[in-house]
DNA sequence: TGCATAAACTAATGTTATTAGTTTATGCTG
DNA sequence: CAGCATAAACTAATAACATTAGTTTATGCA
């Protein structure tokens, strides 16, 4: 009854981003956005078509963060430092917006090219300084793909509290930064 | 109106797996399971207390049957031969029943001590070697900690179609162990 | 000043999990 | 062999969710 002209898609975003940070990606829904930004449900629907367009515009929005983020952190460095600078800006990112961090890597059954295209943008800013390292094509595709893995099973995992905290979680990560560098040494042209 | 005698836990676990493993964990719900048991929802409650349990009975089956398989593919083999078998049998799991390795892998916020057992005897498959290749206690962590990133990662990402089919893939596997492989061989005593 | 419209609302439908209470076939027991 | 307790099915009902349809109202421009 009190139609206001202030509420953007932009703010569905934001309150989306919050309580998927907060409480994880599954707890985004039509009615706790719609609560957290007090109006009712089906209000929702003047904005967006749908819970299923929220999570794209979620996923949109997170993956230009964490281009950002990783592009920033990897700006102007030399090939090899580009690497460790991109691996610990990933984990940070998702340690800081873990529920943007789930959006970003869930997978869509019928994502647009819009969002294909952010991931490959994010996976290039490492393909670009391994390729530049001298290794092969062949080669370059498959490590892309283990530092990936790698990375992205660590955040799993540590999201998961899959690791007991005996040891330093943080000295895992730079051992298996390390470990990678020195494994692919023996490639490189 | 008809009761039936022989619908075991068993049976219902059995009806879980399978849907997950054709559709995704997220398809495992009261309604689909007990249509494809041929029984009205709330029959189910004579069975288990809810779709948490069945998540959870799911889990336990699931963890079971990983680490049977995973005991199978290293028993008996040489240090080094138990790393490279138990990667590869992980990942032949994954990919044979991944509704079952998303059910192992999920995170339960209120796990069994029986759930967080099954999943240390697996990674203990693991540790136990790399500890008798000579690493300190606390490399032997951090190197657990990577190839379970590694593996882990390298499924989620397959599962999403993460990786195009450019390059062979199975490749990309191969690369990653034995890249894994040399660059731990610098630590070992 | 008035009107078109954006953006809120209420009401209603369908799907899901779950609880309560009812019925009936099975299998043991006297 | 009859009967009875019970396991295991059922129907009915409630609550949470997404979604659609149709209604109302304040805003901002003409």
């Amino acid at each position: 009854m009190t139609p206001r002209r202030g509420l953007t898609s932009k703010d569905i975003v934001n309150s989306a981003a919050k309580i998927a940070n907060q409480n994880g990606l599954s707890y985004v829904s039509i009615s706790v956005v719609a609560q957290d930004l007090d109006i009712k449900p089906p209000s929702l629907y003047n904005h967006i078509r749908g819970l299923d367009e929220l999570h794209e515009l979620l996923a949109i929005h997170s993956c230009l963060l964490l281009y950002q983020k990783l592009h920033l952190a990897t700006h102007n460095q030399s090939n090899r430092e580009a690497l460790t600078s991109f691996s610990y800006a990933y984990i940070d990112f998702a340690r800081a917006y873990p529920g943007q961090y789930e959006a970003a890597t869930h997978s869509y059954d019928e994502h647009h090219a819009q969002l294909k295209e952010l991931q490959d943008q994010i996976i290039n800013l490492v393909r670009t300084p391994l390729y530049e390292l001298g290794f092969e094509e062949e080669y370059t595709v498959h490590l892309v793909r283990m530092l990936r893995s790698l990375l992205h099973g660590f955040v799993m995992l540590e999201s998961a509290q899959g690791f007991k905290m005996d040891y330093q979680i943080n000295d895992s990560l730079d051992v298996m930064i390390e470990t990678f560098l020195i494994g692919i040494q023996r490639f490189e042209k």
